[in-house]
DNA sequence: TTTTTAACTGAACATCCGTTCATAAGAAAA
DNA sequence: TTTTCTTATGAACGGATGTTCAGTTAAAAA
């Protein structure tokens, strides 16, 4: 039996990013196997590797695709102004694209181990591109005399580390709306690198 | 051929600890295999078995020696006193206590979901043992009129991520000491809780 | 209607997995 | 020296692993 009715390679591959995507994120990679991505798809593990040459490709064509809409959305986002109103801007936007995307954040920075070191390089050089975007408003605000800190670097980092933490404990339907979310964490935000 | 010239159980149980804390950290849990921390430690894959029932409690022990150790060593550190001093004090403890035990914090980190529903429990429970150490400094803080957050949660685990994160990032021998580091981050937390 | 092609099956490949256990051997006790 | 005990070996267990591929079938093209 093959090609059952509706079974497109239009929806089997979307299928397989989104089986592989949700079974990684909960079990890891190296803990997750070929038949169980297989399985949640609706299919034998063999017709997997229509859509993957391997499961490392799969892996890291998650995260690359994660990355690249990270950046494209700042990219969007970012739209000058004085270096407060972008680094509200920058906090705001890290937490409205990171929380809906648990599953992939959590993939990105869990997994970068058990990407070949060919494709860590790539990955790593997309989280620094991110990264330097930050660093540039943080930069850009102590030329202009708003932000103060120590070491322009460790700031960076450190805010970073800061708001995707929230990835960490952050459950749908708690307490609190997204919007309040924000607006907390620009509060800390703001004044850690006050003047 | 067993037992060869000073192979004892002392020797061999905390190499096997070391092995395993090693490859864990570097490969992740479902990816290191006992053969291999039997190949570190010198032995065939069965001898580990008079030294730890199973694979899982292999991981279960490792997270909670290192979880008892950090609240030990915390609870030796904290001596009282205003709320800003004891801020200080968590703050340099944390990065202290943290930057020479890279792998055991990845491991506490990372290897969480590899954890049976029971020892879940248990290592989530010293660790929200640890994160009632600072938000109790929070909390008086505020009290004491010298600390404003919004949420005093939210700022707990904001502060707590922050200052692990510096682990992704620090390497031995880099172009600062454990001390400045120490005093860089007080300075972004202190200036973030900030009334 | 017939032909072609994309999509999938199911079995097979060699290899690895965690764990158990009868057996061996060096060290300590007698 | 002989006996006892600890610590290790190495083979074996059933099962899972990623990946390949000849064969099959339904849909699309002719």
């Amino acid at each position: 039996m093959a090609r059952k009715q509706g079974s497109h390679s239009d929806i089997t591959g979307p299928k397989l990013r989104k089986a592989a995507r949700r079974l990684i994120a909960q079990h890891g990679f190296a803990a997750v196997s070929m038949r169980q991505i297989a399985a949640e798809v609706g299919v034998q593990a063999g017709a997997l590797y229509n859509y993957t040459p391997d499961k490392q490709s799969l892996l890291f064509d998650l995260m690359r695709e994660h990355m690249d809409e990270l950046l494209t959305a700042w990219d969007v986002e970012e739209k000058g102004g004085s270096a407060l109103e972008r680094l509200e801007r920058f906090t705001r936007f890290h937490i409205r694209f990171n929380l809906p995307r648990a599953d992939e954040v959590f993939i990105a920075y869990m997994e970068l181990r058990n990407l070949s070191p060919e494709n860590f390089a790539e990955i790593e050089k997309l989280r620094r591109q991110y990264e330097a975007g930050l660093e540039d408003i943080l930069r850009a605000g102590e030329a202009e005399g708003v932000f103060a800190f120590t070491d322009l670097r460790i700031a960076t980092m450190a805010l970073i580390a800061m708001l995707t933490g929230l990835n960490t404990w952050y459950r749908e339907n708690g307490r609190l709306s997204v919007a309040e979310i924000e607006t907390i964490y620009w509060d800390l935000v703001r004044k850690s690198v006050a003047v």
